[in-house]
DNA sequence: GTTGGGATAGAACGAACGTTCGATAGCCTG
DNA sequence: CAGGCTATCGAACGTTCGTTCTATCCCAAC
């Protein structure tokens, strides 16, 4: 009934396991299609001794994603703490650090991304407060770049959104055979999205804008 | 145990209610967070009525997803039949029509974001198929304009993904009282993908970081 | 050597699940 | 009116779910 968070003193190490195992499983099967016995059957301890780790499936969840969002926030924070001021330079950096953690971690990845609202109030607020952080870091570095630039014409907020569906939306397609590592990746999507930033909303009258009419932007 | 994949001759209007219905639950709940138990109260219908119309909870996922993904692509074709031969321009109209379609219908966009593979074999077949059909036109659009604009490193499939990545997160984020209509929304991410298609992908420098440095592709 | 608590598991609980059964209306056709 | 077909439902079936109860084992501390 009473949401822990907060984890019991001594019991590091098969916590860990526990959660490595739910992570996968969460990510085949989905959080409301996985079963605690599914994970008592993949990480080797009964079901009943499963709940001395945890005390709810939704706890389980709620310590994946936050211990994820935790860790990328963290690896964020401290690269841009020692990263040179310019702002396409910091966003590279953002993008390099997000595709680097996620195709490194792709299971995690896709719990993240795919059960981003299956937690409910005590342990979503939680949750959402990282993600918002991380937001705004991103946010924030966009905003540097638009004052530099003077792109005036630049919305923010769906630059903001259109760079995590980018990024985020890779957990659908991403095959390691076949596609580029997270390097190139983040240079390709880095390019592609500061390309059409500084390609399109700097405000000159060479786009204009029009609600219904197709536009015949360039000769052909 | 057999999977029907053709309905019963004239049950419309009941069915498209329970489709309907069940749409919207997927939609909050998750396919399988959501119960037929739901779906029986929501649409009035009782649990055991509902099976006259569907063979299993499986199926009502498919005739969703099918019905959307054939709706999208027939608009998406009949749309490019009668549109120019240039390829920004089919391509920002492919946006529009994705970005109009599902900003029409945002439970069941959700549904066909969210639940892209809780279907098995049978059923996920048919579904992928209409989708393959669909990513391959966006596709071929791009390897147009590619060949048309030389963009000799343009790795075409990356771009596509990107692009979807973009559009289809949108259902994350999307809050129409805040943010654009479909048509201004079309206009950002076509001016995005194409200012950073167009920009980064034809020269010979990897890292543009200076605003001089950067190639103007577009007066060719 | 006893004790006490951390760690574990077998068995069970009540609820909810997807699905099916059998029956009952209404309605068209002969 | 008889017979069959469409549409519908209450009740149930068997299974699986998340969770808990209770008992045990291990081992350090006294």
């Amino acid at each position: 009934m009473t949401a822990t968070l907060q984890r019991r003193p001594a019991a590091g190490n098969k916590l860990d396991h526990i959660l490595g195992c739910a992570t996968r499983i969460f990510c085949e099967k989905g959080y409301e299609g996985a079963s605690i016995r599914d994970l008592s059957r993949r990480s080797g301890v009964s079901l009943a001794g499963l709940y001395y780790y945890f005390d709810s499936k939704e706890e389980l969840l709620y310590l994946i994603q936050k211990h994820c969002f935790t860790t990328l926030l963290a690896r964020l924070e401290e690269e841009l703490g020692s990263a040179p001021r310019d702002p396409e330079a910091r966003l590279r950096l953002l993008i390099r650090n997000h595709l680097g953690y996620f195709l490194q971690n792709p299971e995690a990845m896709k719990v993240l991304a795919h059960e981003a609202d299956s937690l409910t109030p005590p342990y979503a607020r939680q949750v959402a407060d990282i993600k918002r952080s991380y937001y705004r870091i991103c946010r924030s570095v966009l905003d540097d770049l638009k004052r530099q630039r003077k792109l005036r014409r630049l919305n923010t907020r769906l630059a903001v959104m259109s760079l995590y569906g980018m990024m985020n939306w890779i957990y659908t397609w991403y095959k390691p055979r076949l596609d580029p590592d997270a390097d190139a990746l983040a240079d390709h999507m880095s390019d592609l999205f500061l390309g059409g930033i500084l390609a399109g909303a700097s405000g000159s009258a060479r786009w204009p804008r029009s609600r219904n009419g197709r536009r015949r932007t360039l000769a052909a």
